[in-house]
DNA sequence: ATTTTTCTGGACTAAACGGTCCTAAATGAC
DNA sequence: GTCATTTAGGACCGTTTAGTCCAGAAAAAT
């Protein structure tokens, strides 16, 4: 039989995941992702082919984990807490130290114009995004905790847009007070 | 007296500004740039500096430039409209080949977090933008064409999170009916 | 035409890039 | 212990990177 791999996938997909998602694809060296894995480059290369597929193992890898994430905290409990919750954890993340706005968006930024792989991505993620949070605001607007003047679907494509907005302001340069406000915003806009 | 520069300084900024706006900094390379403005190495380094000052300069080149144009769309006539033009430019542009979104969030999301000469342009661009719109909803509350209901800060601040927003949007999938929605959303938000 | 000044093209550098490949060590099965 | 297999390290590859520098061409002033 084989020798066994000896790290661990997982592990090695998170770290090149945190060093695409901080310095993005490009500014990522194959260096930069060596030293940070511990992995030889024939081992790198051996199991995930190349740096593209490396980084898109590595998008997959944080996109199931953010979905997951979302449909957990908008998905039980009153909606419009939901909804809220979803919008002030980017708030609370981005007082973190280091970091770095979402994945997605830095990617449909960096790379979506110009690679499909990459864009079809970004759309499954705004379709996802967009999906849930129009169930969210369905779901509250039967059980009262969201106004109903407004169709879910075209309040859904709002906050859709909002999000990458606050995660560009929040990798960029914006402290919790600035998008506070924000948030304060679309609560008036759940209520009426 | 001396040989006068043969090139025209705006003309090649704007060649430079256009590469790394659809680029990004760090994929834009050397080649590219003397390919796309015709100078000679020794020519850019003498006149620019380093790759970096030439993206500062570029950079600031398009911060002048839009910035401008939005006081122009958002300053005269109907205020209402004004701030509608605004968003509405996005989504015409958008349709646009070669589309690329907008620099300042492109390079938000590239650069800002680790370079402090882009980032504090970026708050400033921000800022401006936030000014620029609370001013225009105030004075749509006076005339008549922005509901009162919301301070013009607090609405402002809501606008230019979904600036950001948008332009990711554009930038990385969104056809125009995927933005006119939000548009929609935020002609609400003025008369209500 | 000469002088003065500055621009221009390209040779050049050292380092870093992504990627390939070969050798040798390590491992489990028997 | 031997064998079969797959690992890991790193030498190596050609290319490209940002940036420096110099020699010579070009142009305005006299």
């Amino acid at each position: 039989m084989a020798r066994p791999q000896e790290f661990d996938k997982q592990q090695v997909l998170n770290k090149a995941m945190k060093l695409f998602w901080q310095k993005g694809f490009v500014a990522t060296s194959l260096s930069d992702l060596l030293a940070a894995t511990g992995l030889s480059k024939s081992s790198l290369y051996a199991t995930f082919g190349s740096k593209h597929e490396l980084m898109l193992s590595a998008f997959d890898n944080y996109r199931a984990e953010r979905e997951a994430e979302m449909r957990r905290v908008t998905g039980d409990g009153n909606a419009r807490a939901g909804i809220l919750a979803f919008f002030e954890k980017i708030v609370e993340d981005a007082r973190a130290e280091g970091f770095e706005g979402c994945m997605s968006i830095n990617e449909a930024v960096e790379l979506a114009p110009h690679d499909p792989e990459v864009r079809e991505r970004v759309r499954q993620d705004f379709a996802t995004i967009e999906t849930i949070l129009a169930t969210a605001i369905a779901r509250g607007q039967t059980d009262g905790s969201v106004a109903t003047r407004r169709p879910p679907n075209e309040l859904a494509r709002l906050l859709t847009i909002l999000f990458p907005g606050m995660q560009v302001m929040a990798r960029s340069f914006a402290d919790g007070d600035f998008l506070r406000t924000a948030i304060r915003q679309i609560e008036i806009l759940l209520d009426s």
